[in-house]
RNA sequence: GCGCCCGUAGCUCAGCUGGAUAGAGCGUUAGAUUCCGGAUCUAAAGGUCGGAGGUUCGAAUCCUCUCGGGCGUACCA
């Protein structure tokens, strides 16, 4: 069945002919008061502007040529100061729910068409554990990567770190340093040196597996921190229901030579430059107001080159839509990333950068500043366990992530018993509890049932929220922001919790009671899917 | 100094491609259970949308300026 916002669009653009008015884009919204229909345009107002009409009159032509029951409208009014009010006809709503039965997918979109998306996300270089930081960032690209896949992509999760560069050299020898000391032998602390407790854990096995011949400058000091504290990460993303499809790294760009070939592409095009012992990207030639660093004087390339050549190689496999999930501190640097690839002639128009605002978190009402060197941290696997996955899931979904997020560590607990998402999730629980008491009064669930039953405003309310649902997700395609499904899952279990308090599901009337269980049935399917966008389990109890 | 983000109820935040009376949760106050789960529901109080200009029939939303906070402005990532 047609939805009706796209019903509405072509009722109105074949009016706009009709009429011989100009073609506007038309903006249909949910009506603000019920007095004023299910939806509502403006399009007298826009439109008087260039008619120089009265927008009450042109509300009233518009309305004169619409056939109303073509397009599944009880009522049209036009109000003040040039509004056009539609109801619609609940027959319309009704087919909904018989639709919402007939496709437990009920929500996806074929939009994508199978096209391939990549996501990139949480690319924490391994040299401590995921800090409640890192929290944010894996949530939100795992939800976007969902709200991908249910608008008909075919997602690649991706995880990205740098294994070549300083940071990972000085973890190596941080390890060095405790596996010495444990060893009874003196060595350097490195500057800038990483000071948490799981480098010495690090050493002890290291101890373990190889002994304690190993000598100074050793790769496998580096190489089992690595591998050790990798093993740990991908472990604490499998607690929060994450799982990658794969991952890159910089050695690799090194060592199969598109590093090298990039550099020498750049400076064919006169892009880099040396000066002071270190070779410069001409950025200022692309409009950036400084160049910058490309290989230091120590001859340690920066991040940039093969953040570039990461890019590069993502472009080049050919995804449609490439997604990269950043916190705010990056707002400056992608772009270098950008004007490279498109100097290199290559298209960038699909690669679509997310930044997030940090978690603030603050301890006492103190903020707590973070630093995995200065091991000042609080782990993930330190906040799920005293809340859990759901909660953690949502809260990292419930701001918008243009918002900074406060985290007051210490009301962690307090705040998870509050958190929004048992009030969902008690939603899914208590249909279920409903429909398992249906069914144990030896009732079978009926395929046939009489949905213009359902006349209660609270029943009108709810098949109204679930009628949105498609369009709900159809919307988080473009702006590929979570939030907004958490939002309308917290409408959509509200408008329930109301409908259960106003409406006995289970009666002595067998039709209302069929009718109403479909009902129940359609918002759990609605709750559950939405639920599983978000990450979050749907619970039969609770 | 410059760039990006934010400033909306006591607190945490929605609403921001301009539309009708600015919304929710928490907290506060007052209510609801012979009945499918009270982790629920109902109601009240609470606002010069940081401030000042401007554009418009219409601004929380767009523009300019200004104040306050965060982040960046590395030969760190």
């Amino acid at each position: 069945m047609m939805k009706i916002l796209s019903l509405l669009n072509q009722t109105l653009i074949k009016a706009l002919s009709t009429l011989g008015y100009p073609d506007k884009e038309i903006k249909l919204s949910p009506s603000k008061n019920p007095e004023f229909g299910d939806i509502s345009t403006s399009l007298p107002l826009i439109l008087s502007k260039e008619l120089k009409i009265n927008p009450m009159q042109i509300g009233e032509e518009i309305k004169k040529v619409i056939n109303q029951s073509e397009a599944m409208i009880d009522n049209i009014t036009v109000t003040n100061p040039g509004f056009i009010n539609f109801k619609i006809s609940s027959s319309y709503y009704y087919q909904v729910l018989s639709d919402i039965l007939s496709n437990n997918s009920y929500g996806v979109n074929k939009y994508g068409n199978g096209q391939k998306a990549n996501v990139e996300f949480v690319s924490a270089n391994p040299t401590g554990p995921l800090t409640v930081g890192h929290g944010r960032n894996a949530v939100l690209g795992d939800t976007v990567a969902n709200i991908l896949e249910w608008n008909g992509y075919e997602v690649t999760r991706e995880y990205y770190f740098n294994d070549a560069g300083r940071q990972m050299r000085i973890l190596g020898e941080s390890v060095q340093f405790r596996y010495m000391e444990l060893i009874g032998k003196k060595s350097d602390f490195p500057e800038d040196g990483y000071e948490g407790l799981y480098i010495i854990e690090i050493a002890k096995l290291i101890i373990k597996k190889h002994g304690k011949a190993l000598k100074i400058n050793d790769p496998k000091f580096k190489d089992f921190a690595e591998e050790s504290i990798f093993k740990d990460i991908k472990k604490s993303l499998l607690n929060i229901g994450i799982e990658f499809d794969r991952f890159s790294n910089e050695k690799s760009f090194y060592e199969n030579g598109q590093i090298d070939k990039f550099l020498s592409e750049m400076k064919s095009k006169d892009l880099i430059y040396e000066k002071d012992g270190a070779t410069w990207f001409r950025s200022t030639s692309l409009g950036k107001d400084q160049d910058r660093v490309y290989i230091k004087s120590s001859g340690e390339p920066t991040y940039r080159v093969p953040d570039t050549v990461y890019h590069q190689d993502k472009i080049n496999r050919g995804y449609n839509l490439i997604i990269d999930i950043f916190g705010a501190d990056h707002a400056d640097t992608y772009p270098d990333v950008l004007i490279a690839l498109e100097a290199l002639g290559l298209k960038t128009d699909h690669i679509h950068v997310l930044l997030y605002q940090f978690v603030t978190l603050l301890r006492a009402g103190e903020k707590v500043k973070m630093s995995t060197r200065k091991a000042n941290f609080v782990t993930m696997d330190e906040l799920v366990e005293e809340v859990n996955s759901d909660v953690l899931r949502y809260f990292f979904v419930m701001r918008g992530m243009n918002s900074h997020l406060n985290f007051d560590l210490d009301l962690a607990t307090d705040q998870s018993e509050k958190n929004p998402v048992y009030y969902l999730q008690y939603a899914h629980a208590r249909i279920c509890n409903i429909i398992k008491r249906y069914e144990s009064l030896d009732n079978p669930i009926l395929n046939s049932y009489d949905s213009s039953l359902l006349q209660h405003q609270s029943e009108l309310r709810l098949l109204k929220k679930l009628e949105q649902f498609p369009q709900i997700i159809e919307n988080s395609r473009t702006t590929l922001e979570p939030q907004t499904i958490a939002t309308y899952l917290y409408e959509t279990a509200n408008n329930f919790h109301k409908f259960y308090s106003d409406c006995r599901v289970i009666t002595e009337d067998v039709d209302l009671t069929e009718s109403r269980i479909s009902l129940i049935q359609a918002v759990k399917i609605v709750l559950g899917n939405g639920l599983a966008i978000l990450g979050i389990t749907a619970p039969e109890r609770m």
